[in-house]
DNA sequence: CGTTGGATTGGCT
DNA sequence: GCCAATCCAACGC
């Protein structure tokens, strides 16, 4: 990877921050995949939702385990799980090593390989459209290629095929939050609004 | 070792 | 709006 690529990453300090700022200011950061055959695919993000210690919907709420290991690693990592027998869910790693904490990646505006997303997205008999590529966290999972061999994976590494770029940053007047997507249970974790999103984006999910 | 249900999605009523 | 798909981690015995 060149040099100008590698200036262009978050740094690992942007990530080792409470985990909520670092969910808002992720919004209009640019996540990338690059293929083994260099392709790169590309989206700005424009929905996060963040997930921290002493929460009930955490997957490392009880206890430290194989799968949730990566979110105790240090920031920047990536924490990718698989659910309901099919689909696979990305996170970043925030807060630091020890930390159980991440911040979910929910949408992506595409931006580049939007070919191949089409191709990976696509089912027997139906052509996605653009702005359902990346419109949930399994959807741009997919779209991106990203799977569990990604889970524990340091995005800050020298030649990393995944990874997240800076962008543009989103005023507050553009911002919106909400409670997050999914969470069911504790009436706490139902009801915090720890989910950011674009709120003039078209590429949002739900 | 058997059971349960999930940070979702797509198809059908 | 409802529900099946389809795996496997987590938990209880």
């Amino acid at each position: 990877m060149s040099t100008v690529e590698e200036r262009r990453r978050l740094p690992r300090s942007f990530f080792a921050r409470d985990t909520r700022l670092v969910a808002r200011d992720l919004l209009g950061m640019r996540l990338v995949r690059v293929l083994e055959n260099g392709a790169r695919l590309s989206g700005i993000i424009v929905e996060t939702e963040a997930y921290r210690p002493g929460d009930a919907a955490m997957h490392a709420y009880r206890k430290q385990t194989p799968r949730n290991a990566p979110m105790f690693m240090q920031p920047g990592v990536a924490y990718v799980y698989f659910i309901y027998g099919m689909h696979y869910c990305f996170n970043v790693v925030t807060e630091r090593a020890g930390v159980p904490a991440a911040v979910l990646v929910r949408a992506l505006e595409p931006a580049e390989g939007l070919a191949i997303m089409r191709s990976r997205r696509a089912r027997p008999d139906h052509a996605p459209a653009d702005r359902d590529l990346c419109r949930g966290p399994a959807r741009l999972c997919q779209a991106l290629a990203i799977d569990r061999t990604f889970s524990g994976y340091d995005m800050l590494q020298a030649g990393s095929r995944l990874f997240i770029e800076h962008g543009r940053r989103i005023p507050d007047e553009r911002v919106r939050v909400s409670s997050r997507i999914g969470v069911t249970g504790d009436e706490v974790a139902r009801s915090v609004e720890w989910r950011w999103l674009i709120a003039d984006s078209p590429f949002v999910s739900r």
